[in-house]
Order: structure tokens, then sequence, then C-alpha cells
DNA sequence: CTGTATCCAGACTGATACTG
DNA sequence: CAGTATCAGTCTGGATACAG
């Protein structure tokens, strides 16, 4: 029996650059559908309602409806998105230091 | 001027899961084609040197060409690649939780 | 406000073949 | 061994429009 990559496990879940994202900004707390359409740039609003739909499945998020008009919805991290943090402190870490360090210094396009 | 986003910086050095995939096992030591090839489950040849390619280009790795017959091609990671161990430290951590503690069971252990 | 539905261009894959 | 070239089929993602 094959022993499995934990690292193609970590990527089976968060396979694509939005729900970084995603967890990025719903780490500083709830966040509703229109913040993170603004705050995740660039995203589309399909990219965005699919990518929450699969984390919620995958028990990494929360759903929360609040029965008012207008409508309100909130995602939170269930303790299972909580345990990405320090996967995302890594890469904001590592980010920090190459703006500080490295861009400019060398030549990558943005 | 509005400040770069960190997180979204790594993200843009490394957009996919091939590249997240190749370093894994770069980290480990230089690595061949080949056994690229055969150790990213699922890659093709096409995808795995365009990645390769895109990641030499940004400074994350070195490809060294050893003038023999047959052709021996070895990959090995920059400093700025190696930097980034504890970016896939912490998915291998996490990974390996997620195998252990979480999945088929409905229980979170943290 | 919080999404869904649809269309479509481009990205990716697998297969196959070929080169130095 | 280490790729590149090409084609066809599939899948992803963006744009747009629209609904509850």
């Amino acid at each position: 029996m094959k022993k499995q990559c934990p690292v193609a496990t970590t990527m089976n879940l968060i396979d694509n650059k939005w729900k970084i994202l995603i967890l990025r900004d719903i780490l500083k707390g709830p966040k509703r559908f229109g913040f993170l359409k603004k705050s995740v740039v660039g995203i589309s609003s399909k990219m965005l309602s699919q990518n929450l739909h699969e984390m919620e499945r995958d028990g990494i998020l929360n759903r929360k409806v609040f029965p008012e008009v207008p409508p309100h919805v909130e995602y939170s991290l269930s303790p299972l998105g909580e345990s990405m943090r320090p996967i995302i402190r890594s890469m904001e870490k590592w980010g920090n230091n190459y703006l500080e360090n490295v861009k400019g210094k060398q030549q990558i396009k943005f």
C-alpha cells in the first residue's frame, strides 16, 4: 500500500491561488461575499462562489446565512481552516522578504 | 501608492500545484527530468518542461547540463528556491496531520 | 446583496512522433 | 535521456447577464 504524499494532499484541498487568497482574508475574521469579491483582486463572482462552495464542502469554511433583507452571508473558518494559518503565514513571510530583498534587484515580471 | 500583498506575491511565483510538487522533490536534492516525470504523478512532459522553464526564469531553480551521452540534466534550488522550504514544510506538516487525524474520521483534533 | 446561468476563449492533457 | 512539436478532446476561467 502506497503512502500518500502530504504535500499533494494539501494541494488537493487548496489547489488554486484563489483559495489561498480567500483564506488569507478570512483568517483575519469572518467575511461577506461582497467583501471578498473586492478584496480578492481579479476574481469573478463565478470563481468566488465556486471556491467558497468547495472549501465549505471540504470542511475548511463555515457558511452562515442571516435571515435579513437584503441578504447577508458570512464565511468563517472551521477548525480545519484555522489550522491552515501556518501555511498562509509562511507565504506571507516569504512574500514580504521577497518584496523587500529580492524584487527590484532582479528582473521579474509582475 | 498601494502596498502589494505578500501572499499574492508568493502566489504569483508558485501559481499552480505542479510547481509546489516540483519544489517538494527538489528540496530533497537535485533531480533529473525523468525522475520528476515519474515523481510528480500525473504531469505531462509538456507541463513539466514548461514549469521548469518558468521556475528557472523566476530564479527559483538552476538548470545544469552534464556534457554526457546520454544527456544528463539536473535541476537544483537557487537560494531563492531554498528560501521557500518553510512554505513546503508547512504544507507537509499540515498534510501529515490531515492524513493522520482528519481524513476518514469525523472528529478534528487540533 | 448574494449569488446562478450561459457562452466562449484559452489552458491543459494524452497520445504520438521526432530530435540531439 | 531530455526534451520539442502537433493535434484533438477536455476542462477552467472570464465576461456578461440575470435571478432571489
